[in-house]
DNA sequence: ATTATCGTTTAGTGTGTAGTATATACTACA
DNA sequence: TGTAGTATATACTACACACTAAACGATAAT
């Protein structure tokens, strides 16, 4: 499934229950032109910018972070992260390249309970 | 210390005990003009493509994360960890947001140790 | 029937990125 | 004094990105 697969489909699925949500009237809420909508739809055109992908993610109850992901972006909140302490980061993402899910998972945890 | 003065410093201090660091032999080695490298150091140009960042980086012996953080710039190897598994990794990164270095660098430890 | 709405088509714009190429000018030294 | 090495100035290219605007033809509602 790619970005405008899962776009047209979730939004589809949306309007079948509100009519609200036809190419038109998301585009307009979102603030984008229908035409350009229907082209990243069918993959005519690529993703649009980080800040039109989250709109619509929001808009159509999908997550951020796959949605940029799909569209072979990363959040510009998480690269501000990494940049902030570029060593102590590009380290660990490299660390955790190959760990299995729930290593990764299993830090999340450790952090969250605040172990520090 | 931005970019490119810091590009500078090291080139001048790598050429005061070896003349082959020139501007223009450091431009040739790392396949740029001189007078683009000319203008990068004095900040008339803002940094180079990640390709050319690392070339520089490792040419003077610096950090290529930190020449990438300090260009605004993410290592595409990174970005290629966070956008295979984007929960994950989105979720990780807001939690160490705020976490203090030793915080972090204990799971770097962790994860180093082969805890899974 | 007509008007409203729908998705699509066609054509084009502005901005940023990542450089190249060539010419000029300074400085030391042999 | 000329020439080798150094840095800088000026001008330009090529391409990707992120869209807008207007009109078209089909279908559905009033």
């Amino acid at each position: 499934m790619n970005f405008g697969k899962l776009i047209r489909k979730s939004r589809l699925q949306a309007q079948s229950g509100d009519k609200n949500y036809s190419l038109r009237k998301t585009a307009a809420r979102i603030g984008i032109q229908p035409s350009y909508l229907s082209k990243i739809e069918r993959g005519e055109l690529p993703p649009p910018g980080e800040e039109v992908i989250c709109k619509l993610a929001k808009d159509l109850g999908l997550d951020t972070d796959v949605m940029l992901a799909m569209a072979g972006k990363v959040s510009s909140e998480l690269l501000e992260v990494i940049r902030s302490r570029p060593e102590l980061f590009a380290t660990l993402l490299r660390e955790l390249k190959s760990a299995p899910d729930h290593a990764v998972l299993k830090l999340v945890r450790e952090v969250r309970d605040g172990e520090w």
